[in-house]
DNA sequence: ACCTGAACACCGTTCAAGT
DNA sequence: ACCTGAACACCGTTCAAGT
């Protein structure tokens, strides 16, 4: 109806409806994560992603419960994309492949981060990583519950490195040198001492060296083997 | 004015306005945070807010930006109540000491957890923190640049724990032996071998055991003179 | 200086009705 | 079985006008 068409078809506007033939669960997902990664996830509405399936936001409610069933399907489908690394010889190299594949489908969407990271799924699709981790976890010598605690504590590092960055954007980074001076001088200004002899590296940010930093450090609390004797007190 | 007046205020229904006399951006903070503690983030909007304070709506946008401005300024109140801890001639306890009040001012309002944890502030309220921090990170004996990535690991450690404990809600916790009874049955019906040894302790969720153990293991590794050498490869 | 009426372009969701 | 029209009670925000 945008140009010659002269079918009494439901008028269109922008991009055309991605497929008026089938509406499934599954197309819901990918048109409200194509919503996110394009416009960020406040722009998720019912009104919205219905828009890009061509059809009227209410039909949604066929497949989904309300927004927040809508949001936890995204979530679910992000997290399917993890594929388990396969197990070395090595536990160390077995951890850190099952972070760094956290990390490749997180930022895959990154607009979509808090989405994965935060929400409390009642799904069955989180345990694969749990299931992965603790077997890998066990294989330190330690048993289920010492295996558990350590698998927390890993997965928050985890959760708080991949939100930070995450949500940083593209604008934090190391590659920006006018941004990370202005941020420096900032820093200075603030007449804090430690911020200030501190200030070249709080103002800039290497994603990957960091996010290296951070999971080496608590990958080798994790297989250190008397850690937790000397914390028991 | 709250009682007999016969004046022609505007009118007024269900809780009375806390005070029509004046607004001002500190009293929006506070309605918006009663908000949040009453009825979660989602209920809050430029009306509910203006709602309490016995006004308008538009009236709110004389004293902040926007809506977005409005949730920083929350989070920046909420950030403001953290009181330093008195340094001591332990780092270990000094460490920990700035972890527990972290917990404490958040956990204060579990509700804006999300927000006063993950809204990135440009505002001057967040280097009090980085600052102390810093501070007994040096007293290890590291250099600046060496501090500021502890700093990270343990910033990020510590946000996804309280993200986790404060969005778990009272619910999860060791207080129900009905649900946990549930969520085990749960976990060991998925199958998952590892899952199903650890499911005793993956049911059960007890918030200061785990913030403690979560804290000590990362504030050990802060504070171990070696442990980055043997990284640095 | 501070507040609001009118107005706009949005929301999520229910329900009864259409094919 | 699947979709939508009508409808409701909400949103955030602008701007010109009131005191």
């Amino acid at each position: 109806m945008t140009d010659a068409t002269p079918s009494l078809r439901p008028p269109r506007r922008g991009r055309p409806p991605k497929a008026q033939a089938q509406l499934s669960r599954t197309a819901i997902q990918q048109a409200a994560l194509s919503v996110i990664d394009a416009e960020g996830i406040d722009a998720v509405s019912m009104r919205s992603v219905s828009r890009i399936l061509g059809v009227d936001a209410k039909s949604l409610y066929h497949y989904v419960e309300d927004k927040g069933d809508l949001l936890d399907a995204v979530a679910e489908h992000v997290l399917e994309q993890l594929r388990p690394p396969a197990a070395t010889d090595s536990i160390d190299a077995d951890l850190r492949a099952w972070a760094h594949e956290f990390r490749r489908i997180t930022l895959a969407h990154p607009q979509a981060a808090t989405l994965v990271l935060t929400r409390q799924l009642s799904s069955t699709v989180g345990l694969a990583p749990v299931e992965g981790i603790l077997e890998v976890l066990r294989r330190t010598g330690r048993g289920p519950e010492e295996a558990v605690h350590f698998l927390r504590t890993l997965l928050a590092t985890l959760i708080g490195t991949l939100l930070r960055e995450a949500s940083a954007g593209p604008t934090f980074g190391t590659t920006d040198p006018a941004g990370i001076a202005e941020r420096q001088a900032t820093l200075e200004a603030s007449g804090l001492p430690q911020i200030g002899l501190a200030a070249p590296y709080l103002a800039r940010f290497d994603r990957d060296r960091e996010f290296d930093f951070t999971v080496d450090l608590i990958i080798r609390l994790a297989t250190t083997p008397d850690v937790t004797d000397q914390i028991a007190d």
